[in-house]
DNA sequence: CAAAAGACTTGATCTAGATCAAGTCGAGCT
DNA sequence: AGCTCGACTTGATCTAGATCAAGTCTTTTG
């Protein structure tokens, strides 16, 4: 793959640590690819051949059974997926798909096992990134079984709030069908949700969104670090 | 802790293949505590200062948020749980209760942060562990979001059955009132949900379950490895 | 043994959210 | 400008499962 790529992905927690002979060897079998958007990467069930880094764009994790299937996670840049089947060698337990056109790193599985193996650091990063991806699916369960959907949209406004630089007027960065999904429901009652969140001082315009009271939306979101802080 | 515990903790996939020194001074901080029923063991934002494994009985993995409460987990002989924690140093995201008499050990975090550090093996098993955690956790989470209630017990029994040993009639390995916990039900609708079976060719006897008719029942649950071998 | 508590079942009702069916609106195109 | 397509909204209905309210049955215990 390209040299230039490389500043950015090194940057990674995941790579960070990890001496410079055995990064370079991990590049050097790694290749970089432009999908449009909707194009589907892997499919559940497939052989973990390999691990995966967004660098532009973004992915819909989502898994099928019995013609019915559901979103799972998003990943935005920068990050991995598919970490724990690389690790363990086993097959993908979910599919993927590129939400818009996105740049995603292939680094092969093999490789990533092999270095774990001479690289303690990296051993250690991958450990602490398969942690926190295990702790991100639990937070994300919690969000999804202890909230409504109202509560969902509403911590999720103040999240998004926070990562746009905390101001009163923001904008979303999902399309809102998009949203619908990312939040577990459907574009119909995401639009009632917002409706929903009207009398908490919420006001939306496209893709423009106005908190007019911070306090009472906090009041009713309860926010909780647990939950929705995704650095922890 | 009294070595008499120790060869069943070192059979463990986690602690099989590290160094005879390094278990040694793992278990040399290491305790073992028998627990009544109902004992909450931790509290989720609690610092994670021990890693647990459950030598007998079974252990609850529950969250609450704003007056509400699920079942995340059900953890049983003989397992550890909250190693994300431990690893990353990091708050329980979950609180712990004993379901029933339970005898459970606690290694200081500390302990299996400093080995895994210096015990390559050590270090290879938990990354293994933490991604099958990991992977057991989107299984768990693709049963509740793909499948109905009816589905899901029926997956369920084919589990057990298979775990009991293939024969038709076994037996459950829960209260009723706790396995609709650990289906995401309540004990009402898990009534109900053996009655949705009985078309099926299952029938209840208290706990013992007898499956008259395997390929129909099996056409219905549709089991599907990537949901429910806990193996891969 | 009797009573009392707990586990389980059954039926009636309620509710969050999905689904279905029209809409409206705005951006890009001819 | 007028059209068209897709995203969004709105309202009506449907459904899985929860909740509430009695029950019955079983097991523990005084």
């Amino acid at each position: 793959m390209p040299e230039a790529q490389y500043p950015e992905i090194r940057a990674l927690n995941l790579f960070a640590g990890m001496a410079e002979a055995n990064f370079q060897s991990l590049m050097r079998g790694a290749y970089v690819q432009n999908f449009p958007p909707q194009i589907e990467l892997i499919g559940e069930g497939e052989p973990s051949d390999f691990l995966h880094v967004v660098l532009s764009g973004s992915v819909d994790l989502f898994s099928t059974w019995n013609r019915r299937d559901t979103n799972m996670a998003t990943v935005r840049p920068i990050s991995t997926f598919i970490l724990a089947a690389t690790i363990n060698n086993a097959p993908y337990l979910m599919s993927a798909r590129t939400l818009e056109k996105s740049r995603i790193v292939l680094i092969p599985s093999q490789d990533v096992r092999t270095i774990f193996d001479v690289d303690r650091n990296f051993a250690r990063a991958i450990v602490a990134e398969l942690a926190q991806c295990y702790r991100s699916v639990i937070k994300a369960q919690k969000d999804l079984k202890l909230r409504t959907s109202l509560e969902r949209l509403a911590n999720y406004l103040l999240r998004q709030q926070r990562r746009a630089g905390g101001g009163a007027a923001f904008d979303l960065d999902f399309e809102k069908r998009r949203l619908a999904s990312v939040l577990g429901m459907t574009p119909e009652n995401l639009s009632r949700a917002f409706k929903g969140l009207q009398p908490y001082g919420v006001s939306v315009e496209g893709t423009r969104i106005s908190i007019s009271d911070q306090i009472d939306l906090e009041r009713f979101a309860k926010p909780n670090p647990l939950i929705d802080d995704f650095s922890t």
